[in-house]
DNA sequence: TGTACATCAGTGAACGCGCGTTCACTGATGTAC
DNA sequence: TGTACATCAGTGAACGCGCGTTCACTGATGTAC
């Protein structure tokens, strides 16, 4: 395969196996990524992300760094009482994401700085415009815990994600 | 292998299947638990467990309902301030079965008739301590998550539990 | 009490699968003189 | 401007692994007459 039928410029592989992992993500959630199957997707021989990755879990970590900087982005510049419903749609919006940020998969990787510092830049978002450090917790863990019921499909009747926000939040 | 070598009793097989797959889930979290080491630890083949469960789905959702069972007792008689912390402590005991019970690998059982009566009966506890349904679902959700924050050790700083629980609930 | 038979709970070999990772390698690109 | 060389990003075959599930089977247990 020349570089010219490479659906990614030179030193694009990188972008292009997160990319691919991503979809995945999407696609069969946080347990249906794979090394492998990313690499096939970017046209690519299994053994190329080896190039850009040290291993599978420097792939995640990077993917859920990724993911948590947009986590930053969709929470940043809301009002303490828009976070919530912010919150929980990104969550919903894509399941895979939502879990690999938050998940044990990521276990490994929990000393990577650059995950560390993305994780800690999105929760500065709800810190700052909490009222109080007590609230900022509670609200964040009432979100939190609204997202994985509602992903998990975990409350009884209505999971319509709308109709259980308007029920549960103020305002 | 003669009866008299097996560690259970004739006609116990599936508790003992149960009770490996339960230790499994314990060791390696809820991706960890295979009908082959659960076979191999109750000292049977492979193949032995097919007479118990239709398949893999099967025996993770009898397993779930067991667990839902017993998360129903440790909720059951108490006041509803008295509920957050124990459903804390009951997450924080077992990760692994915390997360089997309300993670995407019981998806394909959602249906399950007996894993749907043992979640319905475990918060109908919860339901019939709060003051009223949208207390309840807060409450839920704000336990929910707090339960899984600590689990994913995504809180800055403190991550003990007793300290975070005594900042967060009311009392 | 004895015999024929059905049922039942296991065995063990085999299937196909996809995975993460290693290894020695090739060919293109960039650099120094 | 040309040549020698190092670097770098890939390839492709191979490793060992554990999994869920199927198949034909065996041997013990229970039942009917």
């Amino acid at each position: 395969m020349s570089t010219l039928d490479r659906p990614y410029h030179h030193g694009d592989l990188r972008a292009a196996l997160l990319d691919a992992a991503d979809a995945l993500l999407d696609e069969g959630g946080d347990g249906a990524v794979s090394l492998r199957e990313a690499a096939r997707r970017a046209g690519v021989s299994p053994t190329a992300a080896y190039r850009h990755f040290a291993d599978k879990t420097a792939l995640l970590a990077a993917l859920a760094a990724r993911h948590f900087a947009q986590f930053g982005q969709a929470l940043g510049g809301r009002s303490f009482d828009a976070m919530g419903p912010a919150y929980v749609r990104f969550a919903l919006e894509r399941p895979g994401r939502f879990r690999l940020m938050f998940g044990p998969l990521l276990r490994a990787a929990q000393t990577d700085p650059a995950l560390q510092a993305a994780s800690a830049a999105a929760f500065q978002a709800l810190r700052q415009a909490a009222p109080d450090e007590a609230s900022a917790l509670r609200a964040w863990a009432m979100v939190h815990g609204l997202a994985h019921l509602l992903l998990d499909g975990a409350l009884p009747g209505s999971n319509d994600p709308d109709a259980v926000l308007a029920r549960v939040l103020p305002g």
